[in-house]
RNA sequence: GGGAGCUUAGCUCAGUUGGUUUAGAGCAUCUGCCUUACAAGCAGAGGGUCAUUGGUUCGACUCCAAUAGCUCCCA
């Protein structure tokens, strides 16, 4: 059969998704073996795959084929969540290109427009997912909108609101005044930004001057009811008690005192808006102070405002400013640096509001969460990194706002009579019902709450209702799969997400969602930035895998992101991917040429390449099982990759040159198959199409789905005689590229050593990689020739070419070995006359340094007999 | 303002209870090679006061403290 020369990923990749699937490879039913599950943190239905989903996915898809090959049931779920404000705001866009409003049209059309874009457009993740080559199981794809999994998110709602875990109320919240609806503390995103801080001249009431404070937000000051001091600044004692005028309005406030206010910033005055800022809310309410809101929900100032109504907060921030100058008010500006909170969805700047909504008490939920992982029931990885931000966030935390001014999402169980009585049920039926129980079975109106639910309160039941452990309690499903393996998501929503999947999965289940949390970096690009639209820097994902390929697409990620770490990503891993890809297949070509060739001769190489690899691979064998248990995959790879490269191509299928025998063959195919195997779950694709080439397998014989074999014994001593092997010929080959000789130009050789048995095992292979004419054992030098310290033994080579032997490199090169052994050999000195080292250290690490001074006074030995016999 | 983490070669990172490490890898750089698997390659080479300072210890890249710089989280 005709190899092509170079490796083409294109057909390749979808031909082998196309059969895992026909062949059902990627589901799984409960069965006796033992669960490895992983849920899919759901990306956005309306989204596209970026950067780091990639990331995310690839590492899931990592564990879970390892996990396949180890024989466990593997599991991996996939889904969408519906994003409400994101989606909401998409089709909102859409309509309006079409001249329609939402408002207009209604709910029902609403949601109606919403469903067919989600139709159309939801798919696309994925279709990516599949092009990425992730095996998730597609059977038991979830969407958080779907009808079984809405009835769970109702259930809990209703449930928590009778165990008065849910209540409603009037708070301060956050609110986007472009989305129109209010947003929990996680959804604000605080950024700093420069702006001016205005002081403003507030006329005292007895006309005996002025009281100055400084604000970032002038057009609050029409909402102000008083001014505070703190209670011990010497400079306002006298003013406490009195009464200012708010400029422009002339409203009647009094000064106040109170010790939240920071003496050292602005004038020490602080003015008190209550319906605009947390801080002066809390103080509004312990001084007993009205509340103006001088906003409408989209920013405009409201009639309560008295100037400028209708216009925009930012606008009016500037025409409050040359009014307040005009009139004398304002005493002077400065600019300021500060944090300012932003709408994660919107991007709109974040306008604190006070409103009813629906609130989740967190406290109690919060404190078995936090002993979970506390406790290592949950392993967090890498932990050192995220525990603390854990334990801070959940010591912390704050009630959670769980309603959305939006129509797409779940929407609130709760119905309303004309008294504004509530009724919470799963159904409009219960809740007529509970209000004809409740009003003396008396006919009553009910009409629902308008607003959905946060997204988050449906994705927080993710671990559980995928396998509709909420909707069907204790299902065998659900018992098998839950809890699950291992999480893996990206460190930026520990909050809202993984925090409240584990307060979920313990209220409502009893147990953990996961056993093990994983967490990525942030994708970056390589100089560092955070990947975004506006600078252009992320690539995208499906161009790229067409260019590269999806392994090599899959390896750039991975080859450059330990654990918890940022990944720069960088397009020179996936041309680093494709080369390799490329080494694979050239592996291949020439295992497959050795065969076309095959004779019954025995290797000329012997038998030690065959030993030495078979000890080498299973020290790898076992360095993998070690690596995946503390989630090091990246580190993997690497190892990986180097024992592909460089200890299988470079070395063992080097020294099997020009080509072994049958038998040696079948090994060499044996090894190269452990080896595709090991790398399945990081280039699943090329992997299996190379092992299909290199033997002829059995129909249900698929590399995704083969069991991997168990690390055996290792030699050491084998594994060491290999690199000594390898420093051989490599010292040898820099010798004669120091002398500027051809390596190809055949040359003689002697050994001068005490260890002749380990050297008559390669013998043959140093003939053939060192291009040698003879190779003699002797016990001293002979003349005219170049000498090679390999450790304690001497190579000594002679080329009939080279005439006179230049000694001056050699010279060189010796000193300067003998240089840094003799230094060595100092430091190890310096400790072993150490009597406090001798009493204190270690028996084993004293003898350890006595041997290795042993060793280093025989390399010196050797080192210095050459040069007198250069000189 | 409060908290967490990081700082090792030009770049990105390893370095596993302190002792075969005067520190390793990949990429980049330099040198020589189109050697019958692979130039998407082969064979070699150079490159680091382990951020700074002090402490603990017989011994510190590793433990502690302070300082500087960077990153992130929270308010």
């Amino acid at each position: 059969m005709e190899i092509a020369k170079t490796y083409q990923p294109k057909t390749v990749e979808a031909k082998w998704y196309a059969r895992w699937l026909e062949k059902g490879y990627m589901h799984s039913t409960p069965d006796q073996r033992q669960p490895y599950t992983i849920v899919i943190p759901p990306p956005n239905v309306t989204g596209v795959l970026h950067m780091g989903h990639a990331l995310n996915e690839t590492i899931q898809d990592i564990l879970i084929r390892r996990a396949r090959a180890k024989g466990y049931n593997a599991c991996w779920v996939p889904g969408a969540d519906h994003a409400s404000i994101a989606t909401e705001a998409r089709v909102v866009n859409q309509l309006k290109t079409q001249g329609i409003r939402k408002q207009d049209i209604g709910r029902e059309a609403f949601l109606q427009h919403a469903w067919e874009w989600k139709e159309k457009y939801g798919g696309i993740i994925y279709e990516q997912l599949k092009k990425l080559g992730c095996s998730c199981d597609w059977q038991r794809t979830t969407f958080t909108l779907d009808n079984e999994y809405s009835r769970a998110v109702i259930k809990v709602f209703v449930q928590l609101y009778r165990e008065g875990l849910i209540y409603r109320g009037q708070r301060m919240i956050n609110w986007d005044p472009a989305a129109l609806t209010a947003l929990s503390d996680e959804e604000v995103e605080y950024r700093e930004v420069e702006s001016k801080l205005y002081y403003v001249r507030y006329p005292l009431e007895d006309n005996t001057g002025f009281i100055t404070i400084a604000t970032t937000r002038p057009e609050t000051i029409l909402g102000d009811v008083a001014i505070a001091v703190h209670p011990e600044d010497p400079r306002y004692q006298r003013l406490i008690g009195k009464h200012a005028r708010v400029p422009l309005i002339d409203r009647r406030i009094p000064i106040i005192a109170d010790s939240y206010v920071d003496q050292s910033f602005g004038t020490g005055c602080l003015k008190i808006t209550p319906a605009h800022d947390p801080n002066d809310y809390q103080i509004g309410i312990t001084h007993h102070l009205p509340s103006i809101d001088i906003l409408n929900p989209d920013g405009t100032m409201s009639p309560a405002a008295q100037l400028f109504v209708g216009e925009d907060r930012f606008t009016v921030r500037q025409k409050m400013a040359d009014l307040l100058l005009e009139k004398g008010f304002l005493a002077k500006t400065e600019s300021i640096v500060h944090k300012v909170g932003f709408s994660q969805r919107s991007n709109a700047v974040v306008e604190p509001r006070i409103s009813t909504q629906w609130f989740l008490k967190m406290k109690d939920l919060a404190k078995p969460a936090l002993d979970a992982v506390l406790n290592r029931q949950i392993q967090i990885h890498p932990e050192e990194r995220f525990l603390n931000t854990y334990r801070h966030w959940m010591e912390n935390v704050q009630d959670w706002c769980i309603s959305r001014q939006l129509w797409w999402g779940h929407r609130i169980p709760a119905w309303y009579d004309e008294q504004g009585e509530i009724y919470v049920a799963e159904t409009e039926a219960e809740a007529y019902a509970l209000a004809r129980e409740r009003n003396a079975h008396k006919e009553v109106q009910l009409h629902q709450d308008e607003d959905v639910l946060d997204t988050w309160f449906s994705s927080w039941l993710w671990p559980i209702e995928v396998f509709r452990g909420i909707t069907q309690p204790q299902n065998a499903e659900w018992r098998y799969y839950y809890p699950t393996t291992v999480l893996v998501t990206g460190q930026d929503i520990i909050f809202f997400w993984v925090a409240r999947m584990i307060m979920a999965g313990l209220h409502f289940t009893g147990e953990i969602p996961f056993r093990h949390v994983y967490f990525t970096g942030m994708v970056r690009d390589k100089l560092g930035r955070k990947m975004s639209k506006s600078l252009g820097n992320s690539p995208d994902l499906s161009q790229l895998i067409d260019e590269y390929g999806a392994d090599a697409v899959r390896f750039g990620i991975m080859i450059s992101s330990p654990a918890g770490n940022d990944l720069l990503f960088d397009e020179k891993g996936c041309e680093q991917g494709l080369h390799f890809c490329n080494k694979l297949w050239n592996a291949l070509r020439l295992i497959k040429s050795w065969e076309s060739k095959a004779t019954s001769q025995p290797a000329s190489a012997g038998e030690f390449p065959i030993k030495w690899f078979q000890h080498r691979l299973q020290a790898f064998l076992r360095q993998t099982e070690s690596d995946f248990e503390q989630f090091r995959l990246s580190e993997n790879l690497k190892s990986l990759y180097s024992l592909i490269w460089e200890d299988f191509c470079s070395t063992y299928l080097e020294w099997m040159k020009p080509a072994p025998d049958a038998a040696g063959i079948q090994i060499t195919k044996s090894y190269f198959e452990t080896l595709l195997q090991l790398l399945h779950p990081f280039m699943p694709f090329i992997t299996e199409e190379i092992y299909h080439l290199l033997s002829p397998h059995d129909p249900e014989d698929h590399l995704i789905i083969k069991p991997l074999p168990s690390a055996g014994d290792i030699d050491e001593n084998i594994v060491q005689q290999g690199l000594l092997l390898k420093e051989i010929i490599a010292s040898v080959r820099q010798h004669l590229q120091m002398h500027q000789v051809k390596t190809k130009q055949s040359l003689e050789l002697w050994i001068q050593t005490s260890q002749r048995d380990t050297y008559e095992n390669f013998m043959p292979i140093l003939t053939s990689q060192l291009h040698a004419q003879s190779i003699v054992f002797t016990e001293q030098p002979p003349a005219q020739s170049i000498r090679v310290v390999v450790g304690k033994d001497m190579i000594y080579l002679k080329l009939p070419q080279l005439e006179t032997t230049s000694s001056d490199h050699q010279k060189q090169h010796l000193e300067k070995d003998l240089a840094y052994l003799k230094t060595f050999l100092q430091k190890i000195e310096e400790k072993l006359q150490n009597e406090r080292f001798l009493q204190h250290a270690k028996p084993e690490v004293v003898e350890r340094e006595q041997k290795k001074k042993q060793d280093t006074l025989e390399k010196i030995r050797v080192i210095e007999e050459t040069l007198r016999t250069l000189s």
